[in-house]
Order: C-alpha cells, then sequence, then structure tokens
DNA sequence: ATCCCGAGGG
DNA sequence: CCCTCTGGAT
C-alpha cells in the first residue's frame, strides 16, 4: 500500500511540479479573505475581483469598518455573497478586536472565525505560514477516494485518513496535486482515466465501469 | 443540468 | 444526515 502510494505521489510530483495556490494574494489576510471567497466559485474569478476588493480595504482594520453592502457589491460576482460579505465583515472586525488586526497562525483559532470552517483554515495556515496540512475540498475528497486512499463519507475522516498515509513533510504539496488533478484529469463526471498516468496504482482499476457519455472509457 | 479549492444551521 | 446560499462557466 506505501508503495503504491509513494508511486503515485512521485508521479503526481512530475505531472504538476508547480503546484501552489493559484490565489493571488500579498498578505495572510488577504489570502484568508480570498479563501473565504473561493467557495462554490474558481480562483480566477476570484482574482479578477480581488484587486478592487483590497483597493478599497487592504487590511482587517479597513474592512472593519466597511459597509457590509459596499463588500457585496466588490464581491457579488464570486456569489453566495451575503454570506461572504458578511462573515468577512465579521471575520475583520473579530481580529481587530482580539488579535490587533493579525491573522492567528493555528488552525483552531483560526476556526472559531464566522465563514472559516477546516479547509479555509488548512488552505491558510499551509499557504500562508507554511505549515503542513492536507486542505479536503470536493477534489482532493473525490480523487483521494477513487484511489483508494480514504473510505471516510465526510472531509475530516478523508483528512485523517490522508495525513496517516502521506509523509507529514508532503501534505501540503499532495493537496495541490489532487486537487490539479482532479481539476484536468480525475473529474467529477467523466474522469479521463484514459489519459490518466495513475491508472495502474488507482484502487478503481477493475471496477465495473461508469457510465460514460462520449468521452474516454471510464478504467 | 451540473459544477466550482464551503460553511452553517436544522 | 439534510438543506440553503449565489453567480458564472461549461
Amino acid at each position: 500500500m506505501t508503495k503504491k502510494v509513494d508511486r503515485i505521489l512521485e508521479q503526481l510530483e512530475t505531472l504538476y511540479p508547480d503546484a501552489v495556490t493559484e490565489l493571488h494574494f500579498e498578505t495572510p489576510f488577504q489570502l484568508l479573505v480570498a479563501t473565504m471567497l473561493s467557495a462554490q466559485c474558481t480562483d480566477r474569478r476570484v482574482n479578477m475581483i480581488t484587486p478592487r476588493l483590497f483597493g478599497r480595504y487592504p487590511d482587517a482594520a479597513q474592512l472593519s469598518a466597511a459597509p457590509v453592502e459596499s463588500v457585496e457589491e466588490l464581491i457579488r460576482d464570486c456569489g453566495l455573497f451575503h454570506t461572504k460579505a458578511r462573515n468577512i465583515v465579521k471575520t475583520a472586525q473579530i481580529l481587530v478586536e482580539q488579535w490587533a488586526g493579525a491573522v492567528p497562525e493555528d488552525r483552531e483559532r483560526l476556526m472559531t472565525l464566522p465563514g472559516v470552517g477546516r479547509k479555509t483554515a488548512n488552505v491558510v495556515v499551509a499557504n500562508a505560514f507554511g505549515q503542513d496540512a492536507i486542505a479536503v475540498d470536493t477534489h482532493v475528497f473525490r480523487v483521494a477516494h477513487r484511489l483508494g486512499w480514504a473510505k471516510a463519507k465526510d472531509p475530516d475522516g478523508t483528512e485523517e485518513e490522508l495525513m496517516r498515509i502521506i509523509p507529514k513533510r508532503k501534505w501540503s504539496q499532495a493537496h495541490h496535486w489532487l486537487i490539479l488533478h482532479g481539476r484536468r484529469v480525475c473529474v467529477a463526471r467523466n474522469p479521463l482515466c484514459g489519459e490518466c498516468a495513475l491508472v495502474k496504482d488507482c484502487a478503481r482499476i477493475g471496477v465495473a465501469p461508469a457510465p460514460t457519455r462520449k468521452k474516454v472509457p471510464v478504467v
């Protein structure tokens, strides 16, 4: 098992050598906000609106005093904007009141902020503070399960399984590798198993093929 | 129609 | 466990 995992990790590293966040940010606070915005929204779109958002409200102090409607307007294109705007402003206020406008560097404290769940907290500690963490989003969840690396029904259990199976120093990169692979090859609908470099070590081998529309046959 | 690097509430 | 919130892309 570990042997197969190692092989796949090596392959993924070869396939996606430039595994870094696509989110644009200058400070931990901006990464936190950008990640909150990225829910149900592509990174590309987040990056399209953050220059204007951070141009007007560059830090927690500015954002904490911003009218929610003003933030809603600036982030509208990212969807879920009522909740996101309210959470972002409230989070900025808490940061200012409790941490002098700084972003806490540990995941547990981050998760106490409104709109910040485990996934967002993991992205922030990994990409802003260089900690080892595996943020389990929809792609990581799907690919990990198809590879046979996780059985858990929820992201939290999946994260634990992945942390056990992947060497700690590779956690953060593995997170990006699985996302990239999930977006480009191991897509939700009709995975491109015919173009996948990992098929030989994938648990889906031998499993009944999923109904395929017109694309590459599944497994 | 379905999905996007989710989170909170019931 | 389920549901809802949102616009844009495909």
